[in-house]
DNA sequence: AGTCTAACCTAGTGACTACTAGGTTAGAGC
DNA sequence: GCTCTAACCTAGTAGTCACTAGGTTAGACT
């Protein structure tokens, strides 16, 4: 992932887009979009700034598109794998599952998506209106299965975002915790938000609630 | 809470103090860590850059002491709340009420501490320092609380931490959410926060969990 | 082998940052 | 009213940042 080497040697395109790509997505997992420098991510992809410059408009670009990729791929597992004529609790098991194996498999692009753009209000705006453009598309997802709508959105509109609202933290949580205990396996992760969330929901709207 | 005279007073040492915090602590929430300057701090609470220097030995140093102070807040609501011989449904939700309520009350303090500090390594490191030991005293109260610590810590150690995650993702979920949405009254935000994490974790208890 | 595109570089610019040395002055206490 | 502390200032320094103008050269294609 990680290109750099000893011999510099020269790339397509392509390639050097490519290599660029995965070394933002990393430093801007590990120290955000203030914190990732370009000097730091043309370093580690082997080249110096203004090559970088070569692929992407500035940093803001850059991130952008970025961003909009990770976002889409996250999306997509939802459109993959919340679909089908199995019961609501079979589908949500099998998108968190498949959700945190993304997570798994990307350790970076998580940790890009579900950090703090810190710092530029510009930056932020934009991370908040990628967000909530994949936000939409996931819960369209949710409205079109009417045995879900349900259960979740049972207070209707603001029901369903404070929904989301609680689903987000907890997946996000359990991914930016799980990140730093990686020996805990999938499964284990996927149950305990299955029962923070799926349980909860199913015997709240069963009338057990709380409030 | 915001100072700043037209005709510039000048303040004895504690009452400037003041105003360099308050200004500090929406600085750092609007902006984080990094996003926040030296300057603009200054400038809010009506001073020159040096005069923040007179009171704190770096920006490092200020924002140590206001994470400090924060989180102490937030954890001696939960000591005075997570008591009683009531049953534990009952003192979670009056937990979860009064720290929403001290949320309502500050609405800077909480949104500085859940920021992401995003950049520099060290902020960070202190960051998780102070919010772990802040994590170990509520943890604490939990473990002493018998039925409590049966319900949530159901697999020993591991579990209590995955309890604590979630629990962690959804209230500063819906902190954050409810900043926005400051027309949506306390007791609904309770009321999910209740639905998402009691329901759950007593059902889950009872045998009825997902895994 | 020669050509020419584009991948890559050096060497900057200007803006902003945290932080400081040393001087000025308001205003409390006598 | 005078003094003297400390609250406050001006005017910097050195470092970092995103970004760029313009030149060099590897290597694909003929």
């Amino acid at each position: 992932m990680n290109v750099e080497a000893q011999p510099r040697k020269r790339m397509n395109a392509a390639t050097r887009r490519a290599s660029i790509e995965d070394a933002a997505t990393t430093l801007f997992a590990e120290r955000g979009y203030q914190g990732a420098s370009i000097d730091e991510i043309a370093r580690r992809s082997g080249v110096t700034p203004p090559v970088v410059y070569d692929h992407f408009a500035s940093k803001q670009d850059l991130y952008r598109r970025l961003l909009e990729r990770h976002f889409a791929e996250l999306r997509g597992v939802w459109r993959e794998n919340f679909v089908g004529g199995d019961p609501p609790g079979q589908r949500v098991a099998r998108s968190f599952d498949a959700w945190f194996a993304y997570i798994e498999a990307h350790p970076f692009a998580g940790r890009m998506l579900f950090r703090d753009t810190t710092g530029d209000p510009k930056i932020e705006a934009m991370h908040r209106e990628v967000a909530a453009s994949s936000r939409g598309a996931i819960m369209g997802l949710f409205a079109d299965q009417p045995d879900v709508e349900k259960v979740i959105g049972s207070e209707v509109e603001q029901g369903l975002e404070m929904a989301w609202i609680v689903m987000r933290g907890v997946l996000q949580g359990l991914a930016m915790w799980w990140y730093e205990h990686p020996q805990v396996p999938r499964e284990r992760v996927v149950a305990t938000a299955m029962n923070a969330l799926w349980v909860g929901w199913e015997r709240t709207q069963a009338g057990e609630g709380w409030g």
